[in-house]
DNA sequence: CCACGGATTGGCT
DNA sequence: GCCAATCCGTGGA
């Protein structure tokens, strides 16, 4: 019998699609850092998705910046950026070139490297066994967990220090839809994409 | 050059 | 539940 461990790493074609799908399929994906430091892994459990053209919540709304660049190349890369003066929050930019769409990583399950994103995100061992669920259940806490800032935006994510690999399918079933959390413009598209009841949601 | 506000988080009421 | 913290990207003067 031949078991499949579906660890197979994300190619380019699967993130020049649609915005919205890619943001779909990218639920129960494993999102990976690993250089000599840091080996990291955590399952994707809640994404959102941000559209140039029909959206002006999105960065890319309004044209190419400097800030905002890597989300018009061709899907398949990392884009990083700051905010509120404390945060980065990352995303993978997906679609053609000249598009300007990318899907946000809200919060993932931690899977891999769990000592290291303890230390990254608060410096000390955990105070409780509930703090687990505080660890990488937000944007601005996975970047951190992660230890993800701007220089890593542009990080092609076919290579070998930060990528996606192939996991566990969700079934349409399990998968739970909500407006955006965060923004105040294009409030009402219905682009948040979760895993129905696991632990390590930024909300329910 | 300057002013405004943000795809958040954590602490306090 | 409310709100301050804190930098920097962006747009207008």
């Amino acid at each position: 019998m031949t078991i499949n461990l579906s660890i197979k790493k994300l190619k380019k074609s699967f993130y020049r699609k649609e915005v919205v799908v890619v943001a779909r399929e990218l639920l129960g994906k494993v999102l990976v850092k690993s250089n000599g430091k840091e080996n990291l892994a955590g399952k994707i459990v809640e994404v959102e998705a941000y559209h140039g053209d029909i959206d002006e919540a999105a960065h890319s709304y309004g044209g190419i910046t400097e800030r905002n660049e890597i989300m018009f190349e061709a899907g398949g890369y990392l884009y990083v950026y700051f905010t509120y003066g404390a945060h980065h929050c990352c995303n993978v930019v997906t679609g053609k070139k000249g598009q300007g769409t990318a899907v946000l990583i809200r919060a993932v399950e931690p899977v891999f490297g769990l000592e290291r994103m303890i230390k990254n995100r608060f410096g000390r061992k955990l105070k409780n066994e509930k703090e687990i669920f505080n660890l990488t259940s937000g944007p601005g806490k996975v970047c951190q967990a992660f230890k993800l800032d701007r220089s890593h935006s542009g990080t092609d994510l076919t290579g070998d220090k930060i990528f996606i690999l192939d996991g566990v399918k969700i079934k349409s079933k399990d998968i739970g839809i909500s407006k955006r959390i965060g923004i105040t413009r294009s409030v009402d598209l219905p682009w948040r994409f979760f895993i129905k009841d696991n632990p390590y949601l930024s909300r329910k």
